[in-house]
DNA sequence: CTGAATCCGCAAAGATACTG
DNA sequence: CAGTATCTTTGCGGATTCAG
């Protein structure tokens, strides 16, 4: 396992760290991860880009409060959507987009309708794959 | 047709999306993996987008020779890439991308060429996010 | 309502040794 | 050269409980 600091990973070079530049990965590896991509989808459409923590937990289905949170501070931290928070009662938190995340949209819708167009190739590729070495 | 975002199918639910489980995320996760990525990119550049297993081993920093191994195999079962088996001494064993994916990496240079416009601010956002919460 | 704090199981990934 | 087999370790994600 690469040693990681911070979520970036880096190796050893004369006892000392060295960084690797692996922008792609680490946008691409938190995309990935299970959640990312059904936060950001559900942000995308809502009015403003903004929606409360209980609308996310609601329209995300399976997804535990714990992974929403961990999901929604990792984009936080990337600085693609913000956390108001507004001290009532009951407390209410809301998270929209930033002009950062909202620009990420159509590179990714573009990137996605690849996916769109080939996703039943892939399907049959893979079944095939599996029949030959069942 | 149905109604999609992101390459996810979706429906309204009292006026809410609501996502089903599909494509997009599946693809994600194994680009988003540790060595996918740079597999694909080795790939990209080779001339005829070949390369046989050593080539690739030795040109990725830090693979094993399992993760490569397994790496190239979920691509071949994708349809990706292809393997060719030169029964030679010593053995020898090319991979090569296929049609499609050849055709996946425009989409791919689309959304990464936002990843490395927007990498130093992602780090800054990080940078200010960790010095927040230090 | 919106989290934080723990504990735990499992699958992914690394290390190493062996093989056609 | 290009894998496979096995073992160990790591870390994600789920479930649950507590708190402001």
């Amino acid at each position: 396992m690469q040693k990681q600091i911070h979520g970036r990973p880096y190796e050893e070079r004369n006892n000392k760290p060295h960084f690797t530049p692996c922008a792609p990965n680490a946008v691409l590896a938190r995309l990935g991860d299970k959640w990312t991509i059904l936060v950001m989808s559900h942000l995308a459409l809502a009015p403003g880009h903004r929606l409360r923590f209980s609308e996310l937990k609601n329209g995300i289905d399976g997804i535990t409060q714990r992974m929403l949170t961990l999901t929604l501070r990792n984009l936080e931290r990337d600085g693609l959507l913000e956390r108001d928070y507004f001290p009532e009662v009951p407390p209410r938190v809301e998270y929209h987009l930033t002009e950062m995340g909202a620009s990420m949209l159509p590179a990714l819708e573009g990137f996605t309708s690849w996916i769109r167009n080939n996703w039943p190739n892939i399907e049959a590729c893979r079944a095939r794959y599996d029949q030959r070495n069942a």
